[in-house]
DNA sequence: TTCGGACCTCG
DNA sequence: GAGGTCCGA
């Protein structure tokens, strides 16, 4: 049997947290690009790191559920044969809005692990930054901007991870002339190579993400290259060694969650490997400031195609002040959360999340043909078929355009 | 400020 | 070429 938690399999211990699909989508959030630990390990089932511990994450309608699995050395271990037990039919309890379901063992009830001081809970909604309602956020976007409202209604509940700032900085190293699933590889085995072992699941070793220390040894630069990082390799070395000898830790990472953005942006910006887009991403994703869109050619290409914004016409490359501009206008756009509305965007604008689109017009083809067989059916006179007609075809548009 | 080339590896 | 950065000119 898997070692991997299955929701439906109910052979593992859950707990949840009320959520909507509106308010969070799993399948995106954790695979657009913000986070490289993450991976579906069971039909909408996503197994990662966080906080120092393996987790376990799907959803329901209305439901986030999670479980962690205990490493080795904590008490009651998870390597316990479990039986199957119809553990979601009728035995969930309801606790001050968390849920948690009792797993069982030959009919006898097995004690959840207990979470007392709901440090988990916590963990989840820090990280996952839900104090935030992104339906409120969504409809303001919408309303400043008609590409995103036709986005948007694909592409709900992308929402913007509260990370570990080293854990972001380290794996945004890794990103340059990169994609996404080789970034996935190298930062697993950045992990695997230098982190703190967890747990282990199914051949596969969970590690929690290296220490500064673990990554400023004079050793890893080559360890690195051996591993595939190539150029990489010397700028994880030399940031994590410059943060430990020039600023004092992980604690002046931290620090910059209060610097302002611009600060905290240039402070980055003096670490090797980190330039403009590698510094925003940082400081959207760990530290804070909502409002910064990184800008990649990615973005720019955006920027160009859907808004038609003039920024950097004529420029061959990249240069900061076309950074400047692409992101200024996205901020007056979007305001201060420009950073979040962003991230919906590239999302929907990612190839493997393409088949969304597609499945969404094929929504809109059927409502269009219910629409019809309405209007005929109720005998309507061609004029008004006619605008009616135009109204799904224009909406239909919308969505593919 | 801007530009081009180099840096790594893989599909 | 890819979801970039660094370096020298």
């Amino acid at each position: 049997m898997s070692q991997h938690a299955l929701l439906s399999a109910g052979t593992k211990s859950w707990r949840s947290l009320a959520c909507s699909r509106s308010e969070l989508r799993l399948d995106l959030t954790l695979g657009c690009g913000q986070s490289f630990r993450w991976r579906e390990t069971g039909d909408g089932h996503w197994t990662g790191v966080m906080g120092g511990r393996v987790w376990t994450l799907t959803q329901t309608d209305d439901t986030l559920w999670y479980h962690t699995y205990n490493s080795p050395n904590t008490i009651g271990g998870d390597g316990r044969k479990r039986s199957a037990g119809s553990l979601l039919q009728g035995s969930g309890k309801r606790s001050k809005g968390v849920i948690e379901v009792k797993e069982e063992e030959e009919g006898e009830p097995v004690a959840v692990t207990p979470d007392p001081d709901r440090k988990e809970e916590e963990l989840l909604n820090d990280y996952f930054q839900l104090k935030v309602k992104l339906g409120d956020l969504y409809r303001d976007w919408g309303a400043a901007d008609p590409h995103f409202n036709s986005i948007a209604k694909i592409f709900t509940g992308v929402r913007m991870l509260r990370q570990d700032p080293t854990e972001c900085l380290f794996s945004f190293i890794c990103t340059s002339n990169n994609h996404i699933s080789r970034i996935q590889g190298m930062v697993e085995r950045l992990c695997q190579s230098l982190g703190t072992p967890l747990c282990q699941l199914d051949q596969t070793s969970y590690h929690d993400f290296p220490s500064l220390h673990a990554l400023a040894d004079n050793s890893v630069e080559a360890r690195l290259r051996d591993l595939g990082f190539g150029y990489r390799a010397r700028f994880l070395q030399q940031s994590a060694r410059q943060i430990l000898d020039s600023h004092g830790g992980p604690h002046w990472l931290q620090g910059l969650r209060s610097a302002p953005y611009l600060q905290a942006r240039d402070a980055l910006r003096t670490l090797p490997g980190v330039g403009p887009k590698v510094a925003d991403c940082v400081c959207l994703m760990s530290l804070e400031k909502a409002c910064v869109v990184p800008v990649d050619t990615h973005v720019w290409q955006i920027a160009k195609r859907d808004y038609s914004c003039a920024a950097g016409n004529g420029q061959k490359s990249l240069t900061d002040k076309v950074h400047r501009q692409i992101g200024d206008f996205f901020r007056q756009l979007w305001g201060p959360y420009a950073g979040w509305a962003h991230s919906v965007l590239f999302c929907s604008d990612l190839k493997k999340f393409q088949k969304l689109k597609e499945t969404h017009c094929l929504k809109q083809e059927e409502e269009k043909k219910k629409v019809k067989i309405k209007v005929e059916g109720e005998g309507m006179t061609k004029k008004i078929k006619k605008m009616c007609n135009r109204k799904v075809k224009m909406c239909v548009k919308e969505e593919v355009g």
